[in-house]
DNA sequence: CGACAGATTGAGCCGTGTCAATGGGCGTGG
DNA sequence: CCACGCCCATTGACACGGCTCAATCTGTCG
């Protein structure tokens, strides 16, 4: 998932060893499990269908998102490798999931977790501490959505992508956005053209650099930070 | 907690059963454990507490926040009798936990929760359970805060916390606010502005009835419910 | 009765949404 | 290979909702 806001060191080195045991069972437990490849925009499941599956992000990236009565979009957050999708749902899904570009899942039957849950009784704990990151992370986007202006949470939004990226040892620097800036915009709660002009913005205070729409280059980070943090600049 | 939007009937009726099993399991697991008391504004814990507790709110009501670094509140949730708090935070609490009247709590330490565990393998189930819960419940705030009128927020609330009443057999039309205009304020991303301005527009439309602040009458629902669809009124 | 916290109401401004037009990149088909 | 069309991104003008600042009012507690 994406975790906006500087994490605490702590609250960010800690909970990622649980990943990786969480990771360790799923993997240990689901060795026979099948795999599922999905195209560019194809969905993993839609909102209402019932939850057959738990699933782990091994390549891509997939939106997590809801539809509004009005028509509007709510990205509630985008799962990168590594990353489960499809946990805290009970009967059916809340939301739907959605690959932003080709992606390849491994999948786990809700119909085989008790049996794991017997077999690896640690994997319950497991999941209750990955699904505590989620928690935790709308959170921080609840935040960020709800008091903070475009820049702020545009600013916030690039820096988490650098640390995700910088903790999966990719470039930091040069960040290739994974999905459109639609996507963008409904998972800040802004508008595509609001999104649009910030960037235009960061660009025109050489905060960044921009490629094809999708390469962005952090220029200086710590103006971005400071952005971030809610300086005017 | 408090979940905005109108629960679809399934996703209402399916998790209560489940919790009412949680909160079973976890009262004959902490038959012994200790009740504390908290007085009007008292802290249950703070931000960067150790986590050494896990809560059951038996009387009373608790506002969980979190301060952003421009002095700024972010009420993420309140947690109601039955409710659970101290949920999903590992190692220490990412967030603080305020009685906002007289209220009682039943205390589990977390050194216990994995004797517990091993005495009730369900309990890390129900656990998952109600925090998934807790999940949707964010997730339905953050689609609210994000992309909602003032006015279609304040009449979710409304109609959440009378449906809440509903459920525990209360009066659904009269409803005691247990939370300052603050709270409501920084619970729905607003101003304490915003949301005074809102209630007097209410029942200047005759939707609601206001008596000492803190006791709502809701004149007309259907009006209410429109108000929280969009209808612009 | 006085003091204080919380709530209400008003005036003005700023940021973001809305509407609309333009530009750029990519795939498809001629 | 080029041309067209489509999707996405960018940019501008304008309106409006909610925030800010500020004054007043109400209820409560000492």
């Amino acid at each position: 998932m994406l975790v906006l806001e500087k994490p605490r060191t702590e609250a960010d080195t800690a909970p990622s060893s649980s990943i990786a045991a969480a990771t360790g069972a799923f993997n240990r437990s689901v060795m026979h499990s099948a795999t599922r490849m999905l195209k560019r925009k194809e969905h993993v499941f839609f909102e209402g269908d019932l939850v057959t599956h738990i699933y782990k992000v091994e390549a891509g990236h997939v939106c997590i998102y809801r539809l509004l009565a009005d028509g509007r979009r709510q990205v509630v957050d985008f799962a990168f490798p590594g990353d489960f999708i499809g946990l805290g749902a009970t009967g059916r899904h809340a939301m739907n999931a959605q690959a932003t570009e080709p992606t390849r899942l491994r999948c786990l039957s809700v119909s085989e977790l008790g049996t794991v849950m017997a077999e690896n009784p640690k994997f319950g704990l497991e999941l209750y501490e990955a699904i505590s990151r989620e928690l935790d992370a709308t959170r921080e986007l609840l935040m960020s959505v709800s008091h903070r202006t475009a820049q702020v949470r545009v600013a916030s939004f690039l820096l988490a992508l650098s640390q995700r990226s910088a903790r999966r040892g990719e470039d930091a620097t040069n960040i290739v956005l994974p999905m459109t800036r639609t996507d963008i915009a409904d998972f800040l709660g802004l508008t595509i053209e609001t999104v649009s002009r910030t960037f235009s913005k960061f660009r025109a205070q050489g905060l960044i650099e921009l490629e094809q729409c999708i390469l962005v280059t952090l220029c200086n980070r710590e103006g971005l930070e400071a952005v971030a943090e809610g300086a005017s600049a």
